[in-house]
DNA sequence: GAGTGGTCTAGACCACGTA
DNA sequence: ACGTGGTCTAGACCACTCG
């Protein structure tokens, strides 16, 4: 496959456009090495410069993934992770970390986990959702999850001070009835949740504990949940990597809305 | 903010990081302009292919747009279009068009779309989900819908040839009794739908039919029909852009769980 | 016409893993 | 020791928009 100069297209998107065909029909399969920079050099006639730009948009499309100084090799899609249409629903109330090890640990997986906690101004997003002021700190557990040693997706959990002063929520230790229960025994249930859900590129420290090969985009699932009289007490930031995750819905019995 | 060629940070990076940090705490509020290559190449005192670098780490994660020959800008967040919870449950039969129509212009948007129909070799992940074996061609109807003149989202319905052989699913008109009630009359009923939702970088055709920015990622929610005999009729490949879209759920009534 | 980013070249040195 | 990608430099020409 030759360049040429004098179209429109860029040297370097020919070259991406080349090697991409080349992954889509499988010439390039899965786990196989990509020619070298040199060897690209000298096959399309270009300077390295050239071909690095070529490879760096493959790279940020999450198609190929540099791995110095072996060379570029195509993706693998990752055996994927189902999670059930239960995700948005009513959960059968169980301990913490419980639904997330015995889900997995049912499919072989295994899961871990782990958790630090600290108190800190949280982020803007996190503020405004528990009605917090300038300066007001708010304690946080961070989660890391992992499943067969592979970074699955952070979860932390932020709760306003003045709320869990004391409680065993400050210390970075399971608590096995439940983070929930202990904000209940302090006189705030949550009867009602708030979930949006979004997607957009990571930031480079979400990339660094998730490990992202770059190209991988996220999915950021906040989860406010609000006592009785509309407090909101609890604000989860949930980051799953798009590599790793399929939501995966049924619906039954009715008739398919054509729509979507 | 003077970087150092000693550390094991690469220049680029802590100029990075720099502007990164410009943009988080508002000195580079929405929509402000970034100095320009050449001033960031002055002021750093590096070549223009260090800043260059720095910078398109910055579109890649969605940050900043260049618009040339204007100069880089940072990224508007969007308005946003919120879905409602009803997106993956059973939905009010409606006409075709009618639901993405009535929900947008209830809200004071102005919502527009595009069909074309074609007949062809469906993708991969489209000939899995309907059966089909190699050769055997699939009718697609292409939609673009638009929101205030915006493109919003991509979705492509895919059916088997033979199913829909000289119906109004062929030609590209809005269908008023809507596609799935055609496909009913001729005897394949949906009763059942299977949807999976996973989180990518966009194609570059994706990219080029949503004009979407550099740094963009999707998500794509594929949803597959069966009829009562379990044989897959439909798949419709839902393509939403990361930053135009947030899904929002509510849940109420109920003890909130703790694990997400 | 001036200034912008987009593209491309031709070099250089480095850290690192593998042979 | 060698080859890999990672980083950085110093240039060049272009198309485009704006004043």
């Amino acid at each position: 496959m030759a360049v040429t100069r004098q179209g429109r297209v860029s040297v370097w998107v020919q070259i991406a456009d080349d090697l991409r065909a080349k992954i889509a029909d499988g010439t390039l399969g899965a786990g196989a090495q990509i020619p070298t920079e040199a060897e690209l050099t000298a096959q399309y006639g270009v300077a390295r410069a050239t071909v690095r730009q070529a490879l760096s948009s493959l790279v940020n499309e999450g198609l190929i993934v540099p791995r110095a100084p072996r060379g570029y090799f195509v993706r693998h899609r990752k055996p994927i992770y189902y999670r059930p249409q239960t995700e948005f629903r009513p959960q059968p109330k169980t301990p913490e970390m419980d639904r997330f090890m015995a889900e997995h640990s049912a499919e072989g997986r295994k899961p871990r986990q782990t958790i630090e906690v600290g108190i800190l101004a949280p982020p803007a997003v996190v503020m405004e959702r528990l009605n917090l002021s300038d300066g007001e700190m708010a304690v946080v557990r961070r989660r890391v999850r992992y499943l067969d040693g592979e970074p699955f997706n952070l979860n932390d959990s932020y709760y306003r001070l003045d709320l869990v002063q004391g409680t065993e929520i400050m210390y970075p230790v399971d608590i096995a009835r439940g983070a929930n229960q202990v904000l209940a025994e302090q006189g705030y249930p949550q009867v009602r949740a708030l979930d949006e859900i979004y997607v957009r590129m990571p930031t480079p420290e979400e990339a660094q504990r998730l490990e992202l090969p770059p190209g991988t985009p996220v999915a950021c699932h906040i989860c406010t949940g609000f006592c009785p009289d509309g407090t909101p007490v609890r604000v989860v930031v949930n980051i799953l990597p798009g590599d790793r995750h399929v939501l995966v819905y049924e619906r039954d019995g009715m008739t398919v809305d054509g729509n979507d």
